[in-house]
DNA sequence: TTGTAAGCGTTATCAG
DNA sequence: CTGATAACGCTTACAA
């Protein structure tokens, strides 16, 4: 068996009290004594039980993290970001996966409060607002991470979507382009902002928003594909793409290759989340990448605050997306 | 404050024990007494604290999970495998990405040993023998996931590396290859038997396994694509390519065609994973997959019998990878 | 400076 | 069938 603070406490001939005492530098205790417990801890290998630890003090030192699929490049990369995050300060995570299913959803939600997390990250589209109001009256604190929802006032921290669109827009209109179709996940309300950010930078650039062709794809190869195809037939192919993920930006690339189009030289297309896709594509995708070390590192601190205060204002902190440039948009103003 | 088994005993005029009974559905009560708990639990929204549980019951119904990096789609898509396994069998994960680094995989696994995690899958190489040995003498269950290690007697699930460099290099010999080049990670023991595999089939086809120019490169993007304009710049440049990860592969893909080679037209390659990059890659990557959802449910239950019965003989468990044709290996024999 | 003892929310063993 | 009560490993007043 694992040594408990009871086998310590004999070992050096003092009480439990004075164990637990030295383990977290409370009280008084003299160098003696500390020094000698400390040894015999060491010789016994002895590791305090968090989960007797969890049931006096009331913490577990766990947190969750919801996310709609880890196999998603960028929840991947969400996920690392988090946890390198809640190792540094001492939590760690569990991880759910819901699959897109909102039971599974609902069931991660009941696991991790029988679990008593100290607080849960959703990074999955609200759905069910009652859920999360549930979470809100349990005094569960959670914090919404890249995906927001007016009915709630959870905190949230996110990517302004709205901006990254706008950026797309108007750096694909001040390469001279004045003909656009846009590829955007329906579903997701960040995927609605995106275009709106990019419509409103169109208009702000003198094009008419009207005039973009809006193709709806979920981020599927399969579904990315016939997105693709839908452009490359259409009789005012426009000059420009604006895709709402990398996954499906690199999609259109291999897509158009196969069509025998040329990126960029006879379609420009730009990205968003600067995901992995991105990087390997072939030319290297231009998208808006998404801060995503930031937007952790906020998202724990957030976290931790209302951990600590429960009490406290719910905070919404939008971060800027910023503007990468790699080589699949041609130049047609020179 | 979340209600307790108190609350409900005191609701329902029971003691605790008998609450407790109809949670776990152990002795015998009444039916009546039982509906009227199971009714007061219901709307008090009741959830019994699995911490609590944990101290008594020794389990904790949560496993660590050790991986080198979650933002590698491998391992994402390991990670979202085992998830859902262990979601289905009523556990938890907790992820723990090593970053390749020696020090955080110790931190980690004191860590899961503090939260008295139930099992602990590791995907990371073993480097430290003594440590995972340690984990042995705490009688912590543990499994070896995809890696082994001869000198160590845990349990192992892992793909038959050297059959699936076997596959590759039969594949490619019956496809009329005869010259080729293999780039493979070093550091990793999968992508050394890979190769011994790989030689082996070649050697059985008659081809000489000495002529076959090995190249080193981590799996990542800028030493793929350095490794791919070596093989291109050979005087005697080899008709196909066996690289070790999917990534590596799909970097060479597009190396090829930015340094004018034709894939797989002027050379062949095939890669092994079969991640999502081999699906997006243009031409479509011919790879070998490792069987990720089999290897995942093996694991975990090895894991859970060897929670049952810790003294279970250790399984070493090998899996058949499989090949996938896709279109990036050109037939040369017709 | 150190020790005693209550309490955290369960489960399990006995009695009743 | 139901209820006291000890035990799990630790923290924290409060005593000594």
């Amino acid at each position: 068996m694992k040594p408990t603070i009871y086998d310590v406490a004999k070992e050096a001939n003092v009480s439990i009290a004075t164990v637990s005492k030295v383990l977290n530098n409370t009280g008084r205790i003299s160098e003696k004594t500390k020094n000698k417990v400390l040894d015999i801890m060491k010789n016994l290998e002895y590791q305090p039980s968090s989960v007797a630890t969890a049931l006096t003090g009331k913490k577990t030192f766990t947190i969750g993290v919801l996310v709609p699929d880890i196999a998603n490049p960028f929840f991947a990369e969400v996920a690392r970001a988090l946890e390198n995050n809640a190792r540094e300060l001492g939590y760690s995570i569990i991880l759910c996966s819901t699959d897109y299913q909102l039971e599974r959803e609902h069931d991660y939600l009941d696991l991790l409060i029988k679990k008593q997390v100290d607080g849960i990250i959703i990074a999955t589209e609200p759905k069910d607002v009652k859920k999360l109001r549930n979470l809100h009256d349990q005094n569960v604190p959670c914090v919404l991470f890249s995906v927001d929802h007016l009915a709630l006032d959870s905190h949230v921290v996110t990517t302004d979507d709205i901006r990254g669109g706008y950026l797309a827009g108007r750096y694909l209109c001040q390469k001279g382009h004045r003909t656009f179709a846009v590829i955007t996940e329906p579903q997701r309300a960040s995927g609605r902002l995106r275009v709106e950010g990019f419509k409103k930078a169109l208009a702000d650039e003198g094009v008419n928003p009207a005039d973009v062709q809006v193709i709806e794809a979920k981020s599927k190869i399969e579904e990315a594909k016939l997105a693709a195809n839908q452009i490359f037939q259409m009789e005012k192919r426009p000059t420009a793409v604006f895709a709402t993920t990398d996954l499906i930006a690199a999609v259109f690339i291999n897509a158009a290759r196969k069509a025998g189009v040329s990126v960029p030289n006879d379609i420009s297309i730009i990205g968003f989340d600067n995901t992995i896709h991105a990087e390997i594509s072939d030319p290297g995708l231009t998208t808006i990448a998404q801060p995503i070390a930031k937007l952790a590192s906020y998202t724990m601190e957030q976290l931790l605050d209302s951990i600590e205060d429960p009490g406290m204002p719910t905070n919404r902190i939008m971060l800027a997306p910023t503007l990468v440039e790699r080589e699949s948009v041609k130049d047609l103003s020179s």
